[in-house]
DNA sequence: ATGAAAGCGCTAACAT
DNA sequence: ATGTTAGCGCTTTCAT
């Protein structure tokens, strides 16, 4: 049986208007017919049907989030942060699975767009650059998070990738490493990019020359981490140590370390950007730059619904960029014994 | 400027019907007029408004999932594959964090059946059977995943957790291992007492007499794990093997091992309920049950899918129960030397 | 304090 | 092949 809000109505022998103002909590409605209604609604296990109040209000009181990739240990502590937010605010969120994937990326974006979500996080691919601007421009709240996009101007929540990769480097050459490659991620990312930045100006202030050999371009996932560790490992002159730009890459560097023999960290020193609660549990606990990544998420749902709500944020309400820290922990995946 | 269904009909100079059939495909509208319709939807940016279809049509597109803990790499590959599925059939997800807590699950279930998605996937917690057996009988689509609810008749995509738990404490007792420890999750969820009973099956078949000293209750958080651990370890006559039935609370108990400085599987043998990629690149490679996460969201996913649409499952439409296997993968946390 | 009625943006039956 | 129109279930003015 179909129960709207006339059949409630009917029941109480009221208006729809009145039980609209008691399913809101609107003032000025007589406790006892307050009392009467909401009776019925429980009798009748009424349950406000949020699509057509959405199509009326014209809002949805849901956020949407697209990330790089559900399954990492990161995006999955992003959701929830966002989730935990948006929770406490009384919105709902949707969180899909953008896969790093501009294709997917952009279908998504309409998807939430036809939704008519509130607002958007955004862990951007760097694509799309013309239908975001576009987005932003016919006034969609958008947060970009963790990364920025060429020729958007956007409210963002970033990581300093930049510094957090030179803090790595430099930690590796102040226990005395000389000859240390990179694995970085794509390099049309702000990511990808700020890492391999922050490695170039750690070796250049310690008067290394930078060493293109050195460096090796892989994609942020596991099977990069385990070809590239193979490459460096099999150079005729062995690099000293890796800083490898995200987790999942550093698994792969360790699984294949592990195959070839070798130990972590006599023959070879490792440091992550990005840590993980199994890495401190290996024989050599990985060194690693710890993100941020439940704030990054809340900080992002924050400003989020701050805009929703029109509240002003900054000055003039230009876009904002906030950069959070990261922090270099260290363990004995760098403690240089040929030192 | 707002740009709506009529705004565009306008502009075509056709009606807001023929617009409407061009944006469904719908066939017999000419050729020519369907150009000039789609030629103006780019030129506006028009993109439908799926809140008012979804009114309209009673139908959303949407297919809600609340899991239990998003933060485990076991929901995470679950939300994924749930996502996989539900695009492949033009369907959106809604996830929700039930947080393994009665309170959250309840209020979710009530925003999804609010937001009138087609269908609910649910990790239950086992409780509000009220609610949940009224959503049915409404006529709410539902599969629950992974665990049942006690007096509830739906759907459901389960794992062996019995058949797994004897296969992992069969291969502590094929080892050699007879004083055998284990750490479980709540019992009053199907996992917990699954994995119990596996336990106790095939402790019973060895001839091993049941010792409640030996069963430790946890919660599935690592907390539980270092704790439980903690205590297991000092008792006098120390177990020589620990059987953990989830991956976080066996994260918790290698890092206690560590702690109070003893080794697997010289001092302790371990296994795990749940793998992880991590697990098998510690100095010792945790022996571990692997369950088919993936699986478990596609297929309730796909069930899902079929009874939205109306399509006929089993026989005479009864609820389905499908229950998937495990695999026992042997590494060396369980390498007895003492035997 | 409450009700009547318009309308949010679409779709679908019916008419032409 | 296309248009007219009612209505999905709510909220919100405007009356009373």
């Amino acid at each position: 049986m179909k129960v709207d809000i006339r059949t409630v109505a009917d029941k109480a022998g009221v208006s729809t208007a009145t039980v609209s103002r008691v399913l809101r909590d609107y003032p000025g409605v007589k406790e006892k017919t307050r009392k009467k209604v909401l009776k019925v609604i429980t009798d009748l296990n009424y349950e406000v049907n949020a699509v057509a109040r959405s199509l009326r209000q014209r809002k949805t009181y849901t956020i949407g989030i697209i990330v790089g990739n559900v399954l990492s240990q990161f995006y999955s502590i992003i959701a929830k942060s966002v989730e935990d937010v948006a929770q406490k605010n009384g919105y709902n969120m949707i969180l899909c699975n953008g896969d790093d994937d501009p294709q997917k990326e952009l279908k998504y974006l309409k998807v939430l767009k036809s939704n008519r979500v509130d607002g958007i996080i955004l862990t951007p691919t760097g694509k799309n650059a013309d239908y975001i601007n576009q987005l932003i421009n016919t006034d969609t709240k958008m947060v970009l998070l963790d990364r920025l996009i060429d020729g958007v101007e956007c409210d963002a929540v970033l990581v300093d990738n930049e510094t957090g990769a030179y803090k790595a480097v430099k930690h590796l050459i102040d226990q005395g490493y000389r000859k240390i490659a990179i694995i970085t991620g794509y390099l049309d990312r702000t990511t990808g990019r700020g890492r391999l930045n922050g490695y170039l100006r750690a070796l250049n202030e310690a008067g290394i020359p930078r060493d293109d050999t050195l460096i090796k371009v892989g994609n942020f996932k596991k099977r990069s981490g385990i070809e590239l560790t193979k490459e460096i490992l099999q150079m005729e002159n062995r690099p000293e140590a890796i800083f490898v730009s995200n987790i999942d890459m550093t698994l792969g560097t360790i699984i294949t370390i592990k195959e070839m023999g070798l130990k972590i960290p006599e023959d070879i020193g490792i440091v992550s950007f990005d840590d993980s609660e199994w890495a401190m549990l290996l024989d050599h606990p990985i060194t690693a730059i710890s993100q941020p990544a439940y704030s990054l998420g809340s900080t992002s749902a924050e400003m989020l619904i701050k805009r929703i709500n029109g509240e002003q944020i900054g000055l003039n309400n230009k876009p904002i960029v906030i950069t959070l820290n990261t922090e270099l922990i260290i363990r004995s995946s760098t403690k240089n014994v040929k030192k």
